[in-house]
Formats: C-alpha cells, sequence, structure tokens
RNA sequence: GGGGUCAUGGUGUAGCCUGGUUUAACACGCUGCCCUGUCAAGGCAGAGACCGCGGGUUCAAAUCCCGUUGACCCCGCCA
C-alpha cells in the first residue's frame, strides 16, 4: 500500500511532505481554470488543488465526479493568507496534486453524504454501505468499536476469560420466542438461537472458569421498538465467589473505563436504592433521575377527608400521591391538564385531581372539596411555593404508582426541565423474587428464574413466596435499563423448589434446564453476574435514540433486512432436506 | 394482535381539506456549457415522477371512498 496518511490527518505540521492520498471526492468544485476536489475517507476531508499548469492530472481530474474513488499524489502546502477555512480540521492547509488517479466511478446516489438530512430509513438501511459513508455513522461505529475494545480490555486485566458459547443450542419456550433453525442430519428437530448465554455461563462457573466474559450475540423473536432488535448484543459476564459489591463495582470499573474511553467522565460509585423505593418514589423500576420530581405521598392527609374519592381509596386501603411541578401553574392550560388526564388513565388511573397554588390560595376542579387544615397540611408536606402545580392521584399502591411515573414523564417533558446533571447512574436492587399470576395458579420469575432469593427469605418460599426478596438488581442510568443481573442459584435443591413454584415438574425442569441443574449439583460455586446491552449503551454514549444508530447493518422494525433483502424465500430442495412442508396462509 | 403517522422525479418536500387552466411545483442531486481561489462554490441551459399497489365514485381523481402492501412510532409482548 502506497498510503502515506489518512485525509483527516493531514495537519499543518506535515507541510512540505509528500503525500499518498486515497478517498472518495467529497465535494468537486471546478472553476474553469483551477479544480478543488475535497477528497474524503473515514477520518475526515482534506482540499485537493488540482492547477491547469499539470496539464495530465487536470485533464483527468475533470472527469470526476462525486463519490468517484481517486488516489492523489502531492505536496500539502500552506493556505494563502485569507484561504484558510476555519470550519473545518484540515482548513489550514491544502494538498497541491502532482497526479491524480481514478480506481472507481459511481452511479447516480439515492442521496448525498453528509448533506443530505432526513433521508426515510427505509432507504437509508438499503443502501447502507452509503449511509455509513456519513460523519455521523462513521463516528457512531467507530465509538462503537473503541467501547468494545475497552470492555475486552477492561474484563482481560480484571482476570476474565473471554469464550463464546453456541449460536445453535436448544429452545427453551419460555420467555421471548425463539428463533428456529430446524436440523438437516435430525428431520424434525430444531436448534434455537440463544436469548442469552445464561446457562452457558453458569455452566462455565461449574467448571471453575471463576471469571467469564463475552460480546454476546442474542436473539428474541418478538416485535421490535426503537430500542429493540431481533439480534442485540450485550456485555455478558458472570462471576464465583462474587457478593453483590464485588458485582457492581466490576460493573461500575467497566462503566468509568468506558466513558473514560470516549473522554468522558461518570461518578462512581453509582446510587443504589431498592426496587419499592425507587417504584414509589419515581412510578418506574428505571425512573430517570437526572430530574428531581419525585412523587410524593398524601395518603395520611386526606384519610377521612371530605373528598369522597381520596377518603373511600384511601379506607380501602389505598394511598394517594401527588406530583409537585414548581413554576408552572401557568404552563399547565386546561387543554394541557385534559391530555395529561388521558395520559393517566390510559395508564389505569380513573382520574386526576389538579391545584394549582397562585396568590397565597388553591385553585382548581376539587379545591373547593378540600378542608383548609387538609390544604395547609399538604402545602407543609410538600413544600408548595407560589406558582406550583400539584397533581393528585389515588388508587391501590402499585397501580397509583405506576401512573403517576407516567405523569411524571411527560411532566419533565412538557415543562423542558434541566437535567441536573449529564449521567445519572442507579443500581435498583432488592427486586421481588417472584410475581403470582392469580389465572394460571403460578408464580413467575419476576425477573430471571436463575435468581438466589435473599439468604434470610429462603425459608418465606414454603409460606410466603411473594415476600420473598431476591439479589436481582438493575442498572439504570437517565431512565434506561442498561444492564440486569443477579447472584445465582447454585444449588439445585433451591433452583427447583423456585422452579416448582412456578409449576415446572422435576420432570420437566430436567428437562428444559438439565444441563444446568446437573452442573449446579456437581460442585458448582457461588456465582452472580449481568449482562447489559451493548447496542443500548453505544446508543446512549452516542447520543442516539434508536440503537440502529450504533448497529452496522439492522433490521426495520417488521425485522426486515433491506439490504439483504431477508429473510427470503428458500428452494424447494432445501425444504425437502430439512423435511419441512410450507402451509401459508 | 391493537392504535397513530406516512407513501408524489435519484433524494427531501409542496400540491390533496375546497376534484377540472398543473404541460404535477420547489430545493438538492444529475447532464452539458462558461468561469483561476472555492470550500453547502457561482452563472446559463437541460433531462428526469402520471403521484405505493388494486378497485370504486365522477363527464373528470395525485386530490373523494373502500381495500391492500410497506415504513416509522407507541400499546400488548420482550422470564
Amino acid at each position: 500500500m502506497k498510503r502515506t496518511n489518512y485525509c483527516g490527518d493531514i495537519k499543518a505540521d506535515l507541510i512540505g511532505t509528500k503525500q499518498y492520498l486515497c478517498g472518495w471526492v467529497h465535494s468537486y468544485r471546478d472553476h474553469g481554470g483551477v479544480l478543488f476536489i475535497d477528497l474524503r475517507d473515514r477520518t475526515g476531508f482534506v482540499q485537493i488543488v488540482i492547477e491547469p499548469s499539470n496539464k495530465e492530472a487536470f485533464s483527468l481530474a475533470q472527469q470526476f465526479r462525486q463519490e468517484y474513488v481517486i488516489t492523489v499524489e502531492g505536496i500539502v502546502s500552506a493556505r494563502k493568507e485569507g484561504y484558510v477555512n476555519k470550519n473545518i480540521s484540515t482548513g489550514e492547509i491544502e494538498v497541491i496534486a502532482a497526479s491524480v488517479e481514478l480506481l472507481n466511478t459511481c452511479v447516480q446516489l439515492p442521496f448525498e453524504i453528509d448533506t443530505d438530512k432526513n433521508i426515510a430509513e427505509e432507504t437509508r438501511l438499503k443502501y447502507r454501505y452509503l449511509d455509513l459513508r456519513n460523519t455521523r455513522m462513521v463516528r457512531n461505529i467507530t465509538t462503537r468499536h473503541r467501547l468494545a475494545q475497552t470492555v475486552r480490555s477492561y474484563f482481560d486485566k480484571n482476570g476474565f476469560i473471554e469464550i463464546e458459547t453456541p449460536i445453535l443450542t436448544r429452545s427453551t419456550p419460555e420467555g421471548a420466542r425463539d428463533y428456529l433453525v430446524p436440523s438437516r442430519v435430525h428431520n424434525g428437530k430444531f436448534y434455537a438461537l440463544p436469548q442469552s448465554p445464561q446457562m452457558f455461563k453458569q455452566t462455565l462457573m461449574a467448571s471453575g472458569i471463576d471469571r467469564y466474559f463475552q460480546l454476546a450475540r442474542a436473539f428474541r423473536d418478538e416485535d421490535l421498538r426503537a430500542d429493540r432488535q431481533p439480534e442485540h448484543t450485550q456485555v455478558d459476564i458472570e462471576m464465583s465467589f462474587a457478593s453483590l459489591d464485588d458485582i457492581f463495582t466490576i460493573g461500575e470499573g467497566m462503566m468509568k473505563a468506558c466513558m473514560n474511553a470516549v473522554n468522558m467522565e461518570i461518578e462512581t460509585p453509582f446510587e443504589r436504592i431498592a426496587y419499592d423505593e425507587v417504584f414509589k418514589r419515581f412510578g418506574s423500576d428505571k425512573p430517570d433521575m437526572r430530574y428531581g420530581l419525585e412523587i410524593l405521598d398524601a395518603t395520611e392527609i386526606f384519610a377521612g377527608s371530605g373528598f369522597k374519592v381520596f377518603a373511600d381509596a384511601v379506607a380501602n386501603g389505598g394511598v394517594v400521591r401527588a406530583l409537585c411541578a414548581e413554576n408552572s401553574a401557568d404552563t399547565f392550560s386546561r387543554a394541557t391538564i385534559d391530555k395529561l388526564t388521558e395520559l393517566v388513565k390510559l395508564n389505569g388511573a380513573k382520574g386526576l385531581v389538579w391545584l394549582k397554588f397562585k396568590n397565597g390560595k388553591f385553585e382548581g376542579s376539587c379545591a373547593k372539596f378540600f378542608s383548609e387544615t387538609e390544604l395547609s397540611k399538604l402545602r407543609q408536606t410538600i413544600d408548595i411555593a407560589e406558582g406550583a402545580a400539584i397533581f393528585l392521584g389515588t388508587d391501590m399502591e402499585t397501580a397509583c404508582s405506576s401512573f403517576m411515573g407516567a405523569l411524571r414523564k411527560e411532566i419533565i417533558r412538557i415543562l423542558h426541565l434541566k437535567p441536573s446533571k449529564k449521567w445519572a447512574p442507579l443500581w435498583v436492587i432488592n427486586f421481588p423474587l417472584l410475581e403470582y399470576i392469580p389465572e394460571e395458579n403460578r408464580y413467575e420469575a419476576a425477573h430471571n428464574p436463575f435468581t438466589a432469593p435473599v439468604a434470610q427469605d429462603i425459608a418465606l418460599l414454603d409460606t410466603d413466596p411473594l415476600k420473598v426478596r431476591s439479589y436481582q438488581f438493575d442498572m439504570v442510568i437517565n431512565g434506561i435499563e442498561l444492564a440486569s443481573g443477579s447472584i445465582r442459584n447454585h444449588r439445585r435443591d433451591v433452583q427447583e423448589k423456585i422452579l416448582a413454584l412456578m409449576k415446572h415438574s422435576k420432570e420437566e425442569a430436567a428437562r428444559r434446564f438439565g444441563m444446568l441443574l446437573n452442573a449446579l449439583e456437581a460442585g458448582a460455586p457461588p456465582h452472580g453476574g449481568f449482562g447489559l446491552g451493548f447496542d443500548r449503551l453505544a446508543a446512549l454514549i452516542c447520543g442516539e435514540e434508536s440503537i440502529k444508530e450504533v448497529i452496522a447493518f439492522p433490521k426495520t422494525t417488521a425485522a426486515y433486512c433491506p439490504l439483504t433483502e431477508s429473510p427470503n424465500i428458500v428452494d424447494e430442495i432445501q425444504l425437502k432436506e430439512l423435511a419441512i412442508k410450507l402451509d401459508l396462509k
């Protein structure tokens, strides 16, 4: 390779040197005499000057068009006074071409590199090879690479071993739908693509690997969203003999290393808040902690209130919760409040009570139903200042938290509240182990069926399973659930007891989770770990809303790839080999 | 499975509500010519879409109606 430098790296320190550059014609400006080309590669672009005195180069260069692939040999020169372009990083210099060469031409493009905005996503995906030439995508993809390298080196330094687990594995029809792969050798049987390497990594702990990590691909055949793809990458780790503290320290260290790798900072250790508390204060298990605006309890105040709705709810064991938005009484018009009411109704509320505190008095639809004592208590309890808007909701605790959480999010959005910091990380801990499913008279893992119960609560498995706390945790940053993990069950009997509560018979459990259960009873050490959404991490750090922007070749919302036009119809012969007959609707 | 928004030259949009003087407009891109300092270069000339697809209403449909396909966002779902 003759290339001496990347375009973006040609700076003033190279003035006077001879360079051999390769790249794409980003912009072509023919002035009749002198001819300018912005030569671009993934690092940036540099201005090439082709003088008419250089007859051979000039006549060849006149044929160049946008996105032609060329090479340029020339001398780096300082731009003359007045011709410096401060808007570009290579604006102090230009390369005076001695010779140029055409390596490839280019057809008319569906969109221009960098200058066209708002291109339909479908078009971008169909021509992803062009889309990836854009500065934004180059930046995202290289940032993703930097993060991946950082993760690898971080875990390596901390004694973790990278191990690849199988992509062709066993279907465990639970949770998300599996992607199935038919077996030719075993007609009528199927592999499944893994939804997570969970069982393999726990098995590795039983093997004495002690510390494992992997940038693992995981597959789920469910409907997609902006932050969900059929295949995604997770940073998957597992540690033996580790406490929650150990796991949190490793997770925080990884986040710090990732941020530092892209010249950002994040403070450690992360705050830890119990699930119950987080839900009560923010109405969500993944709150955006960059904003205050906590949900406050006003149940006491309205017990026995003249306002029947509240009084009855409290009498029936319900709660009253409040959100107080400062200096916003005038922002919330009737129309806006009606929209908020609709929103909470969509989230299960029966209604929404609002008050405004203006000129030292409360006004609002229901203000007249409240006694002076109630209002003054409310004012003290939740510290209401002039100009505040207060929203009150009532229901049973969980339901109330849930719609107040949705309301909190919307208020933050409407008021354009300023985030108090760039990153607000949080460990949500003490998730309940189980949830009850009344229709099926059984329990279901609240998060992960392999999570261990808190040691003191094991006895409760027999008496009151819903009270059992777990060693399950989430890592949440800026309202995004980034990672999820736990200390696992390392004893077969405990694991089987939990599976039994989920109404898995011993036989069924053995069939589905046999590999893991067998490994547990063969001297598995205590262990735990987490899986962290790598695409979400990259999107977060790149400031992107959608993970499609940090995945080189993503799929559409219908799990379709416009670039490869997959999934696709296969040959009759292929189906025959697999003993598959299609019965299409 | 449900809801919302959208579909017009290569790309992004306007036109649609209030059907007909629209030869479907504008910007960028593309083609040709001119120009020795531009950098989102400039000037002049030109090519390019029958309006996602199917059906209907009408003398007449990009425009109204029905259906369908696809995209994006959301709910369900995602242990």
